[in-house]
DNA sequence: ATGCTATGTAGGAATCATTCCTAGGTAGGG
DNA sequence: CCCTACCTAGGAATGATTCCTACATAGCAT
């Protein structure tokens, strides 16, 4: 998806957060890939045309961007922080072998409810789904997949 | 859940993983709580009985058992890591406010599948599912829940 | 029972993604 | 065009987890 800069000046004005050259070129960078990219993949990339950019101007400028609701942070278990452009409501399908994280757009899985019974009581705002197994490339490696 | 000596030692031979006494009072603690507990809460449980454990030894029979599959982790977010004796298919509420962790047990949510034309050639193995939003106690304290 | 050896444990040092601190720099409302 | 609230760069600090290593022990074989 390709982001001109009145397009870009317009989405950062209705979340209310000011655009900056730095901030405008991690957040291109982080909307226009399906990847999931983490802190410092967005800071080796955004480095190529801002070699003065810091990579705490990254970890911050992510943080802001996330409170605004302009990007979100899709953890997988432990491992390093990524980072996703789509906001939109949506799962992920993740990649034992490669740990690549794919988009699942399903309307099915977004109407998922906890049964009353099982509620304890909780007032639901979201739900998040994520499908383990390995991708087409890592199963041609490895014949058994566990 | 009360756990005597002879099931542990069925469940660890079961398992093909050696059983000493660290080892006991940890997978103990853990089985006998639905609390998810963080390695240092367990390191903290454990302490009273065992004075001498060292926090390590916390981290790495937890990670022996889970690779044994005695123990799953549950992660939430890029918080500390919450590990979770119930090795059964189960998914979780999470609170936002004490962040506090759940069991939902729901069939239902177990079958969830990717539709074929989402699944890019992965073979799935299994999913997880978390719901997230505020306790009974976490709603009371504040009126406006976002 | 006793001894052997693979495996486990304790404690301390090392790692490393992320956060904190601080002294300049700049966007953008007035 | 000028303030000033907010941003950036760089370096130091943090803290959960992992690594290293010398000593101890569970469980098998004698
Ligand atoms: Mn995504
Ligand atoms: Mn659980
Ligand atoms: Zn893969
Ligand atoms: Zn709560």
């Amino acid at each position: 998806m390709r982001l001109n800069h009145a397009e870009l000046l317009t989405r950062f004005r209705r979340h209310a957060v000011r655009l900056t050259r730095q901030r405008a070129a991690i957040y291109t960078a982080l909307a226009e890939t399906t990847s999931h990219p983490t802190a410092d993949d967005l800071y080796q990339t955004v480095k190529r045309q801002h070699p003065m950019m810091s990579r705490n101007t990254v970890y911050y400028t992510l943080g802001v961007l996330q409170q605004a609701g302009l990007v979100q942070e899709v953890n997988v278990g432990h491992e390093v922080a990524r980072f996703d452009g789509n906001v939109t409501v949506h799962h992920h399908l993740i990649c034992l072998g490669c740990r690549q994280i794919v988009d699942v757009m399903d309307e099915g899985l977004n109407q998922l409810a906890v049964s009353n019974g099982q509620a304890r009581g909780f007032r639901i705002l979201g739900h998040r789904v994520e499908f383990h197994g390995y991708c087409a490339g890592c199963q041609r490696g490895k014949l058994d997949v566990p």
